[in-house]
DNA sequence: TGACCGGCCTCGCTTTGCGAGGCACATTGG
DNA sequence: CCAATGTGCCTCGCAAAGCGAGGCCGGTCA
């Protein structure tokens, strides 16, 4: 996949894995891996930066949380705001899909 | 529109249009900012850099051409390798759009 | 004459994804 | 017991793209 391509789908990405429920970071990235038959692995050097620039817009938030065998992972969550940013996201996807789609597809 | 998301879709929507026919540049923000509405219009701080990068790649093709008033436009043309370069770039396309449809989509 | 449009272009900035690397701890196998 | 592998977090420097701003030139029209 083209990486230029990816651009800029990263948020839209984790914001709507993350309004199914809470995740960790390398959870993400096998999640990423295993619906999409390991054609797509989400980079840690997009990953987390992309985590934490949506946490500091107060977009998600985060917790440490300690497993029974004393590891901890840090979890994302969706927030308020995260869930309206999604929501315009979307719209701003199928815009941008419709908008592509009009000078691909017609003969193509 | 988002710029981040634009990232890496000029070649496929440039490409797309000289498969028409050929054109010249101010012709195709024109022809973008009219099929689209008006909702996007193609900067030319991207569409230059993007026609000479095809061209020197030889996906394309340009030429001079004076008008009635003595004025020049270049056009540019699709060559046999755009063509296939088109395809290909379709194909990533709809591999893009069907992977992020699949995380947005499902609930959304 | 001056403003606007058509028409080409470049430069510097910002943002992003990526490769590579670093750090730490648990599990597993030899 | 030790090494390799897997889990899990992170950062840094690079490359690439879009954008705003600006430059340049010549026509047209009030």
């Amino acid at each position: 996949m083209d990486r230029e391509l990816l651009k800029g789908s990263t948020p839209l990405l984790l914001l709507s894995l993350l309004s199914e429920g809470p995740m960790y970071g390398y959870q993400i990235i096998e999640t990423v891996r295993a619906r999409t038959g390991g054609s797509y692995t989400l980079k840690e050097g997009a990953l987390y930066p992309a985590l934490h620039k949506l946490e500091a817009a107060e977009f998600i938030s985060s917790y440490w949380e300690t497993q029974p065998n004393g590891r901890e992972r840090r979890y994302y969550a969706i927030q308020a705001g995260g869930t309206a940013f999604l929501d315009a996201k979307k719209r701003e996807w199928k815009q941008f899909v419709d908008m592509v789609q009009g000078f691909v597809g017609p003969r193509g």
